[in-house]
RNA sequence: GUCCCCAUCGUCUAGUGGCCUAGGACACCAGCCUCUCACGUUGGUAACACGGGUUCAAAUCCCGUUGGGGACGCCA
C-alpha cells in the first residue's frame, strides 16, 4: 500500500498532484497483508464526476471502512487526449463534497505506463504476446466480414503465428494478448454470480498502442494488481471486459481480485440517463441544493437494501453495507425519493449550519446579524423547504431590506379593500403591545378578529402578506417575534403608503 | 450481427419453496392537525412481464418467449 510516511515528505503541492511526483512507477505497491480489503474508485477524468460514478464510489468507500480496510482513488488518465486537469479537479471536488475520502495519495495511470509497458515486455518474453502489424483498414474489414457472417466482431488473429520477418516496413506494431482461443473463461461475480463466456467470443486483444502507450484492459490489470485491490467494485458496463482481464491476470499468473458488477442508473424514462435528466455532476446537485448525506443515503437504496431500512445514516451504512445487499437490476433515477431524503436530512440539520449555507446563498456570508437572525428563524423554515435553494429563497424575505418586494398574490392582497381597512386598525393595537412574543401576539390578532366579526385567517393573511411579502410563509406570529416589534411595525407601514 | 446481464406497485425495493389473499418507502388520492404553506399523522389506490415445466406446494427452481440494458476500439 502507499505509506503515510510518503505523504509527509510531499512538498506543499495540490494534493492531488502528489502522487504523480513522488511514486516511481515502477514499483510494486501491494499490500503485505492479504487479508485487509483494498478497494479503489477509478474514474476517468474526462467530465465531472457523474451520479452513477458517485454511487460506484460510495459502495467501495463503504466497502472498505465496512471491513476496516483501505480505499484508493485512481485517476484512469491514460487517455491524453481526452483527460484534462479541470475535470480531475471536478471529481477530486465531488468527492470531497461527499465526504468520500480516500487513502493514500491519489494514484495517476500515466504515471505508471512505463510499469504497464514491462509487463507487456515480460508477456512478450514468454510467448504470451506477440506484435500484430494490421492496419485500421484491414480490422475495419474484419469487423464488417465478421458481422455479415454472422459471427462476433473479433481480430481474427493474423499475426499471432506469424514469421515476424513478414512485418511491412516502416509500420510500427500494436502488442496484443496471445489468448486462449477454446475452452471458456468463466468470474465468479459478487452480484452476478458465476458468469462464463466462450473464448471463441474473445479476441487477442491489444495491450500496448503502436506508440507504445498501454490501453485501459493493460493498465487496470497492472494497477490492480499492484496496488493489491483485494474487491473490485464497477459498473456493469466493465462487466464483459472482465473476461479479458481475467486473461491476463491468467497469462501473468497473477491471482484476480473479486469482482462485483452493480447494475448501472438509467433515467426516469428507462433510457440510458443523460444529461437532461439524472447524468449531471456531483457539483450540480450540490447547487441546487441537495446535503451530502442526503445524496448519500438515496444512492445507497439505489441498487442496495437492507430489509425495509430507508433512512440510513453513514454510520448505520457503513456497519451494515454487504454484497449480498447490492441488487441486480438496473435501476432509474428519481428526483421525487432524493428531494424526500434531503427535506428529512434538512429538518435534520443544525439552525446554524443552515443559516450559514443559506447567508452565503443569499449573499451575505459575514454578516453576523443576518446570521443570527437566520438561525432563529430555521426551525419554522425548514420543514417547508426540499432543499438549500429552497431554502434561501424562503428565508430571503427575513434578511431583505424594507420596503419588501411583494408577490403578485400578495400585492392584491394587501390593495383589497378589506386589508386596507384591516391594517391600520391592526396595527394600532400591535402599538400597544408590550411583550413580543409570538403567543401573546397570536392572542392580540384572536382577540382583534373577534372584534371585528372576522375569523382569524382573514387577519392573519394579510398580516403575512405584508411582513413576508408572500402568502406562504412560517406560522406569521413566530415571523412577528423572529423580526421583533419595530422592524414588523415597519413593514406594515410599508403596505399603508 | 455475436456475446453477456437483468425482469415484484408509476419509482426504489423486501422476499432466497410453504410465514405472501406479496411487506416497506417515495409519489399519488382522501381525512386529521391548522393563520397560509409545509411538517406530522391516519387511511386508500397500485405489482410478482408472458408461456411451459419441476414440486404436495413457486414471486421464489428450470426452459422458452417478450421486453430492457450492456459489451464487442490502437476510449476508459
Amino acid at each position: 500500500m502507499l505509506s503515510g510516511r510518503r505523504r509527509e515528505m510531499t512538498p506543499p503541492l495540490p494534493e492531488w498532484r502528489q502522487f504523480v511526483l513522488e511514486s516511481p512507477p515502477i514499483e510494486h505497491i501491494r499490500d503485505p497483508s492479504p487479508m485487509t480489503v483494498v478497494t479503489r474508485f477509478a474514474p476517468s477524468p474526462t467530465g465531472f464526476l457523474h451520479i452513477g460514478g458517485a454511487r460506484t464510489a460510495l459502495f467501495n468507500w463503504l466497502f472498505a471502512r465496512h471491513h476496516g480496510g483501505i480505499f484508493h482513488l485512481r485517476i484512469e488518465d491514460t487517455d491524453r487526449v481526452r483527460s484534462t486537469e479541470a475535470a480531475i479537479e471536478a471529481i477530486i471536488d465531488g468527492m470531497k463534497w461527499l465526504e468520500l475520502g480516500w487513502d493514500g495519495e491519489i494514484v495517476f495511470q500515466f504515471a505508471r505506463a512505463p510499469r504497464h509497458a514491462a509487463v507487456v515486455q515480460e508477456l512478450l518474453a514468454a510467448g504470451k504476446a506477440y506484435p500484430c502489424y494490421c492496419s485500421v483498414e484491414e480490422l475495419e474489414e474484419m469487423r464488417k466480414a465478421a458481422m455479415a457472417a454472422g459471427k462476433p466482431m473479433k481480430y481474427d488473429g493474423r499475426w499471432r503465428d506469424r514469421d515476424p520477418g513478414d512485418a511491412p516496413a516502416g509500420v510500427k506494431p500494436v502488442i496484443r494478448l496471445k489468448a486462449p482461443q477454446s475452452g471458456e473463461t468463466v468470474v465468479a461475480d459478487g452480484v452476478q454470480g458465476e458468469v462464463r463466456v466462450a473464448n471463441e467470443q474473445l479476441d487477442d486483444m491489444v495491450l500496448l498502442r503502436s506508440d507504445g502507450t498501454p490501453t485501459y484492459m493493460l493498465s487496470v490489470v497492472v494497477d490492480d494488481h499492484d496496488m493489491g485491490i483485494t474487491h473490485v467494485i464497477r459498473g456493469d458496463d466493465h462487466l464483459t471486459n472482465t473476461f479479458r482481464q481475467r486473461q491476463i491476470y491468467d497469462a501473468m499468473g497473477w491471482e484476480a481480485p473479486h469482482f462485483s458488477h452493480i447494475p448501472l442508473i438509467h433515467g426516469p424514462d428507462g433510457a440510458k440517463l443523460s444529461k437532461r435528466h439524472g447524468a449531471l455532476g456531483v457539483e450540480a446537485y450540490r447547487e441546487m441544493g441537495y446535503l451530502p448525506e442526503a445524496l448519500r443515503n438515496y444512492l445507497l437504496r439505489l441498487g442496495w437494501a437492507h430489509g425495509d431500512d430507508e433512512i440510513i445514516s453513514t454510520a448505520q451504512a457503513i456497519e451494515w453495507f454487504d454484497l449480498p445487499g447490492i441488487g441486480r437490476s438496473p435501476s432509474r433515477f428519481d428526483f421525487a425519493k432524493l428531494d424526500n431524503l434531503n427535506g428529512h436530512y434538512l429538518r435534520q440539520a443544525t439552525d446554524a449550519d443552515l443559516a450559514g449555507e443559506v447567508a452565503r446563498r443569499l449573499g451575505r456570508a459575514g454578516d453576523a446579524a443576518a446570521l443570527a437572525l437566520l438561525a432563529r428563524a430555521m426551525p419554522g423554515l425548514k420543514t417547508r423547504a426540499k432543499n438549500l435553494k429552497e431554502l434561501a429563497e424562503n428565508a430571503a424575505f427575513y434578511i431583505q431590506a424594507r420596503p419588501l418586494a411583494l408577490t403578485d398574490k400578495a400585492q392584491a392582497m394587501l390593495t383589497a379593500p378589506e386589508a386596507k381597512a384591516l391594517l391600520p386598525r391592526l396595527m394600532a393595537a400591535y402599538e400597544a403591545e408590550g411583550e413580543w412574543l409570538a403567543g401573546k401576539l397570536e392572542e392580540r390578532a384572536r382577540a382583534f378578529a373577534e372584534t371585528e366579526g372576522l375569523k382569524l385567517g382573514a387577519v392573519a393573511q394579510p398580516l403575512r402578506a405584508a411582513l413576508t411579502g408572500s402568502t406562504q410563509s412560517p406560522p406569521i406570529f413566530e415571523v412577528m417575534e423572529i423580526l421583533g416589534k419595530a422592524e414588523s411595525l415597519g413593514r406594515i407601514g410599508d403596505t399603508m403608503v
